[in-house]
DNA sequence: CACCGAAGTTGCAGGATCTGCAAGTTCCGC
DNA sequence: GCGGAACTTGCAGATCCTGCAACTTCGGTG
């Protein structure tokens, strides 16, 4: 099951990266880190450095672009008796309480990106990815074409806002809060079509 | 008012190289054009590139970073009776009759950007300070802090969705659908709270 | 109108990023 | 074992981007 020993190498070797990666620009910032420190703190060359990454920032930040279809295989998967916006924000939850497990990854790559603009550009690439590939999947599921019907572009579009400003409220509560219910309030609110004011 | 002639040649080089960065890239692909290509274009030394974009990539979207603020600006403009919805809606809706004025800049643009990831990040990133300007106007409307409600944050957050995606799909119709109109669909599902299937 | 400070341009040197290429080395299946 | 595939590595080189120091141009002031 558990691919050969080749597989697994590459996969510690990612993660060893990543985790530099990490761990150097949180001390130093993303200008006092080199690739060729990050390659060294790996114990790899630096040339192997960029088979594995495209670019230093995205070994910061570390997400696969395999990643980018989880989200949408995880919607695909849901009960099809689910409206879309049921069956994404279950989806939604799992990813929260998914990323609220390691105290230490998620909040560390947060702080990090949000220090540093590019980062966050990269990031918010990734999160894109994950959109274009829900967008299809939700055409699917509501059986219509994506260019023709707003709805499955606007769902996966909204669901990432929703996701973002929860990890950025996550953020700014130092990490104290509950992230699942921060998505599940931004879900709430977007549901009830932001009610003018509940005061 | 129209401030001295160093202000108007400094407009008219920072355009002139967006619109070389644009029109080459556009030609040749991103990685067929190097900062020296758009500088001669442009007229300008290598190094005078530089003073006008930190780089080639920001040449090539060519978005001011005071363009983010101006739609937080705007927000702020509006009478204070309308909701925080219709505020950012009636505004949005004025970007995208301005942006659908000239018919060759923001169709070419995003043309230019959909074929490079990289510059989707890029302007995701410009997108993203927006957001957060135009949450802090938000908060300031609604009169609670930013941290505390997720109103603000996430309605500016949903407000790029529902433009990204307009955008999207005005790309996708070859520029002939109307663009206010798709804004316009956009806050229509959303104020509706997505509703399960108006089949 | 002559002059001075501020603002903008330019060239140069140099560090860092990233890519192709051509070895070497390690793993997997037969 | 053994042959091919996969991975690592070094090297050369193009490009990006930055600091610095000169030079040029603009805008105001007496």
């Amino acid at each position: 099951m558990t691919a050969g020993l080749r597989e697994q190498k590459k996969d510690a070797t990612r993660r060893a990266l990543h985790a530099a990666a990490l761990q150097l620009v949180a001390d130093r910032g993303l200008d006092g880190v080199t690739v060729d420190d990050i390659a060294a703190q790996a114990d790899v060359s630096p040339r192997t450095f960029f088979n594995y990454f495209p670019t230093k920032d995205d070994a910061v930040v570390g997400l696969d672009p395999r990643h980018s279809g989880r989200l949408a295989e995880a919607v695909r998967a849901r009960p099809g008796a689910e409206t879309p916006v049921q069956a994404v924000r279950a989806v939604l939850l799992d990813q929260a309480r998914e990323m609220a497990r390691d105290p230490q990854l998620w909040p560390l790559r947060l702080q990090v990106v949000d220090a540093h603009p590019v980062l966050a550009a990269r990031l918010s690439a990734v999160f894109g990815d994950a959109e274009r590939a829900l967008t299809a999947v939700l055409a699917e599921r509501t059986g219509t074409r994506a260019d023709a019907d707003a709805l499955p572009g606007l769902l996966a579009a909204v669901q990432g806002a929703v996701m973002r400003t929860a990890l950025h409220r996550w953020l700014a509560s130092g990490f104290t809060a509950d992230l699942p219910a921060l998505v599940d309030e931004g879900f709430d609110l977007v549901t009830a079509g932001f009610p003018a004011t509940p005061a």
